[in-house]
DNA sequence: TTGACATTCAAACGATCGTTTAATACAAAC
DNA sequence: GTTTGTATTAAACGATCGTTTGAATGTCAA
C-alpha cells in the first residue's frame, strides 16, 4: 500500500510513527525520533496533530483501524469462497487472515504489536480497538459458528474459545522468538503454516487431536499407564 | 511474603521497582518515582545496583524468577495430591498454579506483565526468562503428558499445545479488561474459576468440548446444517 | 575516642524530553 | 503585485531524565 514514503509530512509522521510506536512503546519513542525518520521538522508533529499523545491515537484512527478492516475482509472473502465451510474452515481463515494474508510481515508486526500494547497497557485507543474491532471481530464469528454447535450450547463458553483462538493467533505471532528459542525452530513459511494447521486441530480437537488421530480419546490413558 | 514495606532500602527499590515496571514498562518509570515510592533517596538505585538497567534486570533475577520457582512448585505440589493424574489434571494444576494458586493478585498481575514485556519486547531480561524458567516449564508438561499419549505423537505438535495452553493462561490474565469489556462480565472469582474450566476443557476437546458434551463430535455439524 | 566502612542525603551535572515561538518559504486568490 | 493562508524551519523554552558528587550520617572494631 502506502509502503514507499508519502510525499506529504502528515502521512510520513503517521507511518513512521506507527512503526516506531509498535516497535517500542508510546514512552519510549521521543518525537525527534519520529521526525527524523519521516524526514521532516521536529515541530512537525505539533503542527499536524497537536501534541504526541494525538499522533499516537490518529496512528490507531487512520492506520490501525483501517488496516483491521482490511483484515476482516479478507476474513469474511476467503470464507466465502468456500461453499459449505465448517467450523475448521473459518478457523483456519480467521487465523490465516492474522498470520499470514491480508499484510505484509512487518505490517502484521506492526499491527499485533500495537494491539497487544494496548490490551496490556491500555490508553484512551483501547476504546478504538474494542469498541471498532474486537467486538465486531467477536460477533462475526460467534454467528457463523453458532449454527454448527448445539442449540444448547454455552453462549459464555463460546465466547471464551474465541478468545481462546485469539490468544493463540496473538502468543504465535509476538512471542516468535521465545517460541523459536524454545524449540530450536526458525519462524520460516513452512514452520508458520504448520503453526496455522496446529491452531486449527488445536481448536477443532484440543491435544487429543494434535496428533491427527480422531476418536482415541479415552483409551490412551488406560493403555499407556 | 514480603508484603509490607521491608526494612532494608535495596529490597524496598526492589519491591517498588517490580510494581512500577510491571505497571508501566521499563522507559516509562522514572528513578525518581520509584525511590520515592521505596521511600528512598534518589542516589539510592546508582548506589545499590549501579544504574537503572541494572535494577530492571536485578528484579528479574532476585523476584521474578524465585516467584516462578513457587508457581511450578505449587504445579507439582498440586500434582502430587493427585494418586493418578491424567492429561486434564495436569492442565488444571498448571492454569490453577498460574491462575488462582501460587501468588496473590497483585503478584500475578506483576508476574504476567513483566514476562508479557519481555516476550514482546525482550531485553536482557530475555535469556533469564527463557532459560531459567520457560524451558524448564515445557520440559516438565511435556514429559508429563507424553506417557498418556500415542507413541507416534508429533513431539512438535506436542510442544505447540503447550505453547497454546500458556497462550490462554497469558491471555485471560493480561486481557482482563478487553475480556470484561466484550463480555459484559466482572472478572470476579467465580468467573475465573469459569476461565479455568473453559481453558481445560478447550484444551482437552477444543470447541467440541465447550458445552461439557463428550463423544458428540461429528454429529453435530450433519445434524444442524 | 578514634578510625574504617557502609549507607543516606541534598545538590548539581549534562543530556534529552515535549512543546512553543517567530521568522521564513511557497502557493493560490484577488 | 499584493494579500492570504498553509507549511516548514531554526532556535529556544522550561521540565524532567539518569547519573555523579561530596558531605553528612550511622555503626561497629580497635
Amino acid at each position: 500500500m502506502t509502503n514507499p514514503a508519502p510525499d506529504n509530512t502528515r502521512d510520513r509522521l503517521l507511518m513512521q510513527a506507527e512503526l516506531l510506536f509498535a516497535q517500542k512503546g508510546f514512552a519510549a519513542v521521543s518525537v525527534r525520533e519520529i521526525t527524523a525518520a519521516a524526514d521532516s521538522n521536529l515541530a512537525a508533529i505539533n503542527y499536524h496533530f497537536g501534541n504526541k499523545m494525538n499522533l499516537y491515537l490518529s496512528v490507531f484512527k487512520e492506520r490501525w483501524v483501517p488496516r483491521a478492516y482490511g483484515v476482516r475482509k479478507f476474513f469474511k472473502g476467503t470464507l466465502s469462497e468456500k461453499s459449505n465451510p465448517d467450523t475448521s474452515d473459518m478457523v483456519r481463515a480467521f487465523a490465516t487472515a492474522f498470520l499470514e494474508g491480508a499484510m505484509t510481515e512487518d505490517e502484521r508486526r506492526c499491527h499485533i504489536n500495537l494491539m497487544l500494547r494496548e490490551l496490556t497497557h491500555p490508553t484512551e485507543a483501547v476504546n478504538i480497538v474494542v469498541s471498532e474491532v474486537i467486538r465486531p471481530m467477536h460477533h462475526d464469528i460467534r454467528e457463523l459458528i453458532r449454527p454448527s454447535l448445539p442449540e444448547t450450547v454455552n453462549l459464555e463458553q463460546l465466547t471464551l474459545s474465541i478468545f481462546s483462538i485469539i490468544s493463540m493467533i496473538l502468543y504465535f505471532e509476538f512471542a516468535r522468538p521465545v517460541v523459536s528459542l524454545v524449540m530450536n525452530q526458525e519462524f520460516d513459511l513452512q514452520f508458520k503454516s504448520r503453526v496455522i494447521d496446529h491452531i486449527v486441530s488445536f481448536t477443532m480437537d484440543g491435544i487429543n487431536g494434535i496428533n491427527g488421530i480422531k476418536d482415541i480419546r479415552g483409551l490412551t490413558k488406560e493403555e499407556t499407564v
